[in-house]
DNA sequence: TTTGATTTACGAAGTCCTTCGTATATACTT
DNA sequence: AAGTATATACGAAGGACTTCGTAAATCAAA
């Protein structure tokens, strides 16, 4: 049985999940090659963060080759709602609804994203 | 001219933050009493804590006084807003709508919430 | 086969963050 | 005045995060 109860990921931590998310799973020269390209990262300091990640249960490991086959555990979903908790309840006094008001007020929306979020507040108060 | 270049606070920093922007101009004292309502800590902790905040320039200080009178030089909205901005920037793919539609999604918002969202939607649309 | 490239494992350095103990100075109380 | 309480300053420990060097094993190429 799996414990769900996984550690918030660093910034670190998180650039190499959106990697995953996006490739599926790969290697770590796999990883390593898609980093490099925004940043330069050695190959072992992305492999240590890869196999720390792996300790805590952030990702799962195939070792049945020679060179390992890494895959997120965390869903990019949850991962998002983790985060954005964390902030609702650090610098948004636990009001998400603050977050969303602010994010709408400070962010340009194209009028398309407008629409979609209008309809989704339909659909929300229809299930009141 | 004050450099406005200041550093995301992190998570003590920003409940000390939360204690100033409520209380105003306050002393380390009162500060880890707030704290101390939350959790315990002790006082040379708080201490150091707004001691090192003076320093990277989040708070100010009048030193007057034998007893400091220390106050937040960063706004409560414009933290909000960076930490918001880094938020979107990490985890979101840099689409502050696609926060805006996880966060709607997954919090319970009251009617009358969900009114004032609407209103602000109508508004950003006659801006366009 | 020997050489070079690739991969994993390990450890360690450096920084940042949090926490607190101790020393020193100042104010208050009796 | 003596002792107690309160405040600041300083330093240091411990942990987390990032980075990388080096060693050992495996594979590929000359």
């Amino acid at each position: 049985m799996a414990n769900k109860n996984l550690p918030r990921p660093t910034e670190g931590e998180l650039e190499i999940l959106q990697v995953l998310w996006a490739l599926g799973p790969a290697s770590v020269r796999q990883v390593n090659d898609a980093l490099s390209a925004n940043r330069s990262v050695g190959y072992t300091t992305t492999l240590k963060l890869m196999q720390i990640m792996v300790d805590k249960g952030l990702l799962a490991r195939d070792t049945s080759e020679r060179t390992h086959i890494y895959r997120a555990v965390v869903a990019e979903r949850d991962t998002r709602q983790n985060l954005l908790q964390n902030l609702v309840d650090q610098a948004f006094g636990g009001s998400a609804m603050d977050l969303v008001i602010q994010a709408l007020g400070s962010h340009r929306a194209t009028p398309e994203e407008l629409e979609e979020i209008k309809a989704l507040i339909e659909r929300l108060e229809k299930d009141e």
